[in-house]
DNA sequence: AAAAAGAGCAACCCGGGGGTTGCACAATTC
DNA sequence: GAATTGTGCAACCCCCGGGTTGCTCTTTTT
């Protein structure tokens, strides 16, 4: 009968931004090219996409934002690179979340197996 | 040294609006509400939070397109509930890449400790 | 049959997200 | 020093997302 700790407020207000920095194509296909190639600069990512590098750029940003890719100067160059706790964070929302639902899931068959008035 | 399998274009673009369906708070509330209560109609749910009814609407109804939850008409009511499989996918596409961020960090690792010109 | 409860529909507002172009600035390279 | 490369900054555009109000419709309830 052990009650899953249920996701607070604050942490749904923390999980919220994140999420919606992952829900974007371009952003998405900015983590996988990070991941797959490595840290690199903005022309570098830029190159591998259809849009602009301004576009990129505030891509990168809202990334920054969330805490999921930092930022080095180098010379002329800023290397972005992942930052893979925050990438943890989301995963353990969503882990959150799954209990929660499988502990719904057992209550609700206990329920349907219980005669009630 | 066996390549992980890449998110395809596809699959990002199957995963995007997916996170953007999560990336609200109040839908995010709309999740946990019905993980935590079990399915719900809507004056029920938007009984819980502090938008108009008519914004609740629009949520679930985005929760829906995205394939996070379902509806079904019960007399004047309509009930809804939580799609579990598609948490699942979300938490996969986040497997995928937390994975490949894995071994990029291995190559990483082995790029590092390799004397190169 | 009348009143109340639950949903649906439509119009509207406003702010911000994703994109662009154009120009200015710093660091390299020749 | 001059040309090139890599960024940064600002303005602008368009459209959609989140929210609201107001009205209608259907189903219960009394």
């Amino acid at each position: 009968m052990s009650k899953p700790e249920a996701l607070s407020p604050a942490k749904l207000k923390d999980a919220a931004p994140l999420f919606a920095a992952l829900g974007d194509a371009t952003r998405l296909g900015l983590l996988v090219s990070l991941c797959a190639s490595g840290p690199a600069s903005l022309t570098r990512l830029s190159g591998r996409f259809e849009v602009s590098r301004q576009a990129i750029t505030k891509h990168l940003e809202v990334l920054s934002e969330a805490g999921l890719v930092t930022s080095v100067r180098e010379g002329r160059e800023r290397i972005w690179a992942l930052e893979p706790t925050r990438l943890a964070d989301a995963h353990a929302y969503l882990d959150r979340i799954s209990r929660q639902w499988d502990d719904a899931l057992a209550r609700l068959q206990a329920f349907v197996e219980t005669d009630r008035p």
